[in-house]
DNA sequence: GGGCACGTTAAGGCAACGTCAAGGTCGTCC
DNA sequence: GGACGACCTTGACGTTGCCTTAACGTGCCC
C-alpha cells in the first residue's frame, strides 16, 4: 500500500484529507507540525508527503529546506496563499507541486497521482510467491529455488494471465484468445502442451500439481 | 542546455514564452499542432514539454496519451479550463504538472524548475557494477579492468537504457522507442547489431553472456 | 469396454537470433 | 577540396530455439 505523511494543523482538512485518502486506499500517516513530520519522514519514509506551509511550530519552507537535504520524497505543498511569489519560493525550495486552498479533492487525488506515477510505475507491480516458485510481474521474471527460470514467451504469457488472477477459475477459452488470440478458441491442444512444460518448469512434482490447477471440462486455476 | 518543447498555437503566447525561456537559458523548440509536436519529441526528445489543450488539430489529452505511449518526458499541461475535472483527466492522462491561463511566468518557470528537477542530477546518478564492468550513468562513462570502453553513442543509449533498469525485462519495442524512436518498433535487426557490439566490449566469454541476457522473442535484460 | 478429456513426449518447420561484412553518411584533418 | 575515419545502416548466412502438430498413455464416466 502507498505510505502517505499529511503535515498539517488544521484539525478539519486533516479530517477530511485523512478519510478521503484511506477511501483511496492509500495508508496514511498524520504530522501537526514540522519537527515531528521530519521525525516521521526519517523513521518511516512515506512514498509522499502532503505538506500544508502554515504550520505552528516553523515556516513550511524551512522543513522544506531540511527535508530537501537529505530526502528526494515528493512533495506537494498546500497553501492558503496565492500569490507567486510564494509558489516561486515553495517550488524553489524543493517542492514538486503546489495547489491552493480552497481546492478540490479530486484535483488533489489527481496530482498525487501524477507525482507518485512518475516514482513508483514499474515497481508497482506485484510479485506473486508461492513456496515453490515466484513471479514477478513487473521484471518479468520467474525464480524457483532461487534461481532463474527460462521461460518461452508463450509460457509466460500463460502463466502471466493465471497468475493475474489468483485462485480465479479462467476458462479455456479465455486463456486461449488472451494468449493465441480469439481465433484458436478451439484449439486446446496449444492448453495442454503448454501447461505441462509450465508444470514441468515450475511444479515440485508433476503428478500432483499444487499451485497451476486442472478444472477438467472447464479451465485451469492459480493457487498461490 | 536544456531542451523544451512549447506546444501552442496562440502566436502571442508562444512569443512570450520563447522569450522569456529563452532568457532564463533554454533552449525552446516550437510546435503549434499535436502532430508536429509528436514528431518533434520523437525526433530530438526534449527535456520537458509544454502543452497546450487548446489545439487546432487534435485534442490535447489525445497528443498526451499517444506521447505516453512510448516517452516518459515529464509535461506541463496549459490550459484555460479551470474546471477540476479537465484538470483530472489531463493530469491521469500523464500529465506532470497543470497550470490554467492567465499564469504568471514566474510561477511557470517555478513549476519548470520542480519537474526538471526531478530529472536525475548527475552527482546523484547511481553507478552500477558488475564482476566485468562499470557503468557511470553520471559520468556517462564504462570501465572494464580500469580501463574506458569506448562506446558509440548509439551503443551508450542502448545500455544505459538497461542497466537503468536491472533485472528487469526490456521489450524490443521499448528498446527500439527509446534508443532510435516509435517510429522504428520494427527494426529488430538493429538490436541484434548493438547487441553483439555491446558483448564485444563487455562481455568477457561473448557465447555465453552474464550480465546482457537474450529473452528471445520478447526482448533483452541486464543482470548486475 | 468404449469414448472423452487431459497429460506427456518427440519431431519437423520456421522464425528469431548472433555474426560478419559491405556500403553510405557525416564530420574532420591535411 | 579530397582523403580519411567513425559511426550507422543494411543485407546475407549459419545456427539456435520456439511453435506447432501428431501420436500415445492414463484416468474417468457413461
Amino acid at each position: 500500500m502507498t505510505a502517505v505523511l499529511v503535515v498539517d494543523d488544521d484539525p478539519h482538512l486533516l479530517r477530511a484529507l485523512r478519510i478521503t485518502l484511506r477511501a483511496h486506499g492509500y495508508e496514511v500517516t498524520v504530522a501537526e507540525d514540522g519537527q515531528s513530520a521530519l521525525l516521521a519522514t526519517a523513521r518511516t519514509p512515506p512514498a509522499l508527503v502532503i505538506l500544508d506551509l502554515g504550520l505552528p511550530d516553523m515556516d513550511g519552507t524551512a522543513v522544506l529546506a531540511k527535508l530537501r537535504g537529505w530526502s528526494q520524497v515528493p512533495v506537494l505543498v498546500l497553501s492558503a496563499r496565492h500569490g507567486s511569489e510564494d509558489k516561486v519560493q515553495a517550488l524553489d525550495a524543493g517542492a514538486d507541486d503546489y495547489i491552493t486552498k480552497p481546492f478540490g479533492l479530486d484535483e488533489l487525488l489527481a496530482r498525487l497521482r501524477a507525482l507518485l506515477r512518475r516514482r513508483a510505475d514499474p515497481d508497482h507491480e506485484p510479485v506473486v510467491a508461492t513456496d515453490a516458485f515466484t513471479v514477478d510481474l513487473g521484471k518479468h521474471r520467474v525464480t524457483r529455488d532461487g534461481e532463474d527460470v527460462r521461460l518461452t514467451p508463450t509460457e509466460w504469457k500463460m502463466l502471466e494471465v493465471l497468475v493475474r488472477n489468483p485462485e480465479k477459475l479462467i476458462t479455456q477459452q479465455q486463456l486461449l484468445s488472451e494468449v493465441w488470440g480469439p481465433a484458436y478458441a478451439k484449439e486446446t491442444n496449444y492448453l495442454r502442451v503448454y501447461m505441462a512444460q509450465l508444470r514441468r518448469k515450475l511444479e515440485p512434482d508433476t503428478a500432483t500439481p499444487r499451485h497451476l490447477l486442472t478444472e477438467a471440462g472447464i479451465g485451469y486455476r492459480f493457487q498461490p
